[in-house]
RNA sequence: CGCGGGAUGGAGCAGCUCGGAAGCUCGUCGGGCUCAUAACCCGAAGGUCGUUGGUUCAAAUCCAACUCCCGCAACCA
């Protein structure tokens, strides 16, 4: 049986336009997804929506519509970002769909029976013009902290689950499974923070809020976003419906992808609630960094002031999906947070992708060309170049791949271009040019041979990432794309097959047009 | 004393776990090549590794104190 791989996103929260930021965990996670599809393995890869709640019924109202109409509108916009990058999940899920809603019934009456969930009473400071609670800590100079009006202490009947319970059962998660939550640091943080000084009970139903989810058994509860939203990554795979043959075979997931903010619900509130299930836990949970614009976090508001222009929609249609997702992957460390600037961006696009890559195969497919008319010449007896070249490539395919293992799409990404850095540096050694001058034909021969192979194993590797140049660069080559093969040797060609042309794969950028180009149309949309 | 992260040549970062002649990318300057997208290759300049003190034959790396920046504190990826 094939290997099962499961990989989510947060679902997102359709209240405004998905940012970039948002992007950014999608994109990875389909770096990730692709990486391990090519390697053969049965690979499912959620994201989806999270769509109750008292700020969506607002937003509609705002828009003044109903929150169906409103929300359909927000997934297409939604959808149609994900297809712009290329994003390749397998499962769409919003937490408004059918069975999700008696998925979640089920676990919450399931939890209650169990002796998980009670039924208590609900403190707290109730804005009523914004119809939300806040905690003392929350207000702002003992104001409501969205809109600055006067809050008042209510109380409300509610269901909590017990959470205080499973202090000492996530200390010894973390204890027995480091691997659980990544990077490392965060551990330390959820302890300290939450753990140690006692985890209370959760409050995870409201009166107040009409958009959810009723409680199946006290319908003027509706059930709260933890109950709601986390348990869509098994809700998707049909536990709790009348076929859980998908969960049956996915879960649990190899690994729940989300930014660093939402880390404890994750590491603390979601194997609890696992655990209260009878449920396996998934294997990693990693909270990576975000990206900063100036070294100011983005949000949603800011980013149409901001003197960036970051918006997707603009720049995939501008400079392509692949360069998009690779400035993400290459740029931002994985894992920390990572600074976002226009101008690296185009930077990045003519050094690695132009310069670099786009240059190397366009390069060596007119030599082909030039030398032996565009078919795939013999490989003949290696030199030490030859082997040197070789070595870099293996050692730079090996790093890729424990780069991968552990997700880390930043240093992949890396090991990937020193194998086209390192083609460069061998053609210039090898002059292949001065070669065919000399009338060598057998070196010739092997010299753009090694090359092509070469350009072959760095495109199959970089596809994931990148899935459409690649893609071109590898049907050019008479190569199957998205499947892992011969990246331990130089016999992946057909010998005589004759090349297809390649267009300019990444046209090189005038950075200082691009960038007034972008400040333009900034200014625009302002 | 709330918790956490960071401070390394002009810019962005790696190195710090397991101390041993400071590295990468971009930029700048000089040279080379001519197959290529004015691309590619080689070389040079540029840093008292936030501050102070300690451990050590030896510290960016370990310890202590301090300064500055950033984030989190029950749902902004």
């Amino acid at each position: 049986m094939k290997e099962k791989f499961y990989i989510t996103t947060p679902i997102y929260y359709p209240s405004n336009k998905l940012t970039i930021g948002n992007a950014y965990t999608n994109i990875i996670c389909d770096a990730i997804a692709r990486w391990n599809r090519a390697q053969g393995k049965d690979v499912f890869y959620l994201t989806g929506t999270d769509e109750h709640g008292q700020k969506i019924s607002q937003s509609a109202q705002a828009v003044g519509k109903s929150e169906k109409e409103y929300l359909d509108k927000m997934i297409e916009d939604t959808k149609s970002l994900w297809e712009l990058l290329d994003i390749s999940y397998d499962k769409f899920i919003r937490t408004t769909d059918p069975y999700h809603e008696k998925a979640v019934q089920k676990i919450f009456t399931d939890l209650y029976n169990k002796g998980y969930i009670y039924k208590g009473s609900y403190k707290g400071w109730y804005c009523t013009p914004c119809e939300s609670f806040w905690t003392e800590s929350q207000l702002k100079d003992g104001k409501c902290p969205d809109c600055g009006r006067e809050v008042k202490f209510q109380e409300e009947e509610a269901y909590f689950f017990k959470l205080s319970q499973f202090g000492d059962k996530l200390l010894k998660l973390y204890e027995t499974h480091p691997e659980f939550l990544q990077p490392k640091s965060r551990v330390n943080e959820m302890v300290n923070n939450f753990i140690k000084p006692g985890l209370s009970d959760l409050c995870v139903s409201r009166t107040s809020v009409k958009w959810g989810v009723p409680v199946e058994f006290d319908p003027k509860h509706t059930i709260y976003v933890w109950i709601d939203a986390l348990p869509n990554y098994i809700t998707a795979l049909g536990y709790g419906s009348e076929d859980d043959s998908l969960f049956k075979k996915f879960w649990p997931a190899d690994v729940h992808m989300i930014g660093k903010e939402i880390v404890r619900f994750h590491s603390i509130i979601w194997p609890a609630i696992l655990m209260a299930l009878g449920l396996e836990l998934p294997k990693t949970v990693f909270g990576h960094g975000w990206l900063l614009f100036g070294g100011d976090k983005l949000s949603k508001s800011k980013e149409t002031g901001s003197s960036e222009c970051v918006d997707p929609r603009v720049l995939v249609p501008a400079y392509s999906a692949d360069a998009v997702r690779y400035y993400l992957y290459r740029e931002i460390p994985f894992g920390s947070d990572g600074n976002y600037s226009t101008e690296s961006f185009l930077t990045r696009f003519n050094a690695d992708l132009s310069n670099n890559y786009g240059n190397l195969v366009s390069r060596t497919f007119s030599m082909v060309k030039k030398y032996f008319n565009s078919a795939i010449p013999h490989l003949y007896e290696l030199t030490e170049d030859d082997k040197n070249l070789k070595a870099t490539v293996d050692n730079e395919v090996k790093n890729a791949f424990d780069h991968m293992a552990k997700y880390d799409v930043t240093r992949a990404t890396t090991s990937i271009f020193n194998i086209f850095t390192e083609a460069n540096t061998y053609i210039q050694k090898v002059q292949p040019w001065a070669v065919a001058k000399e009338g060598d034909s057998e070196r010739l021969c092997t010299i753009l041979r090694v090359l092509l192979e070469t350009i072959r194993i760095g495109s199959l590797l970089f596809e994931p990432f990148a899935p459409n140049a690649p893609k071109k660069v590898l049907t050019a080559l008479g190569v199957e794309s998205g499947k892992f093969a011969n990246l331990d040797n130089f016999d992946g060609l057909e010998e005589g097959r004759i090349l297809e042309s390649v267009d300019i794969l990444f046209p090189r950028l005038d950075i200082k047009a691009e960038l007034e180009k972008l400040a333009l149309i900034n200014k625009n949309k302002q």
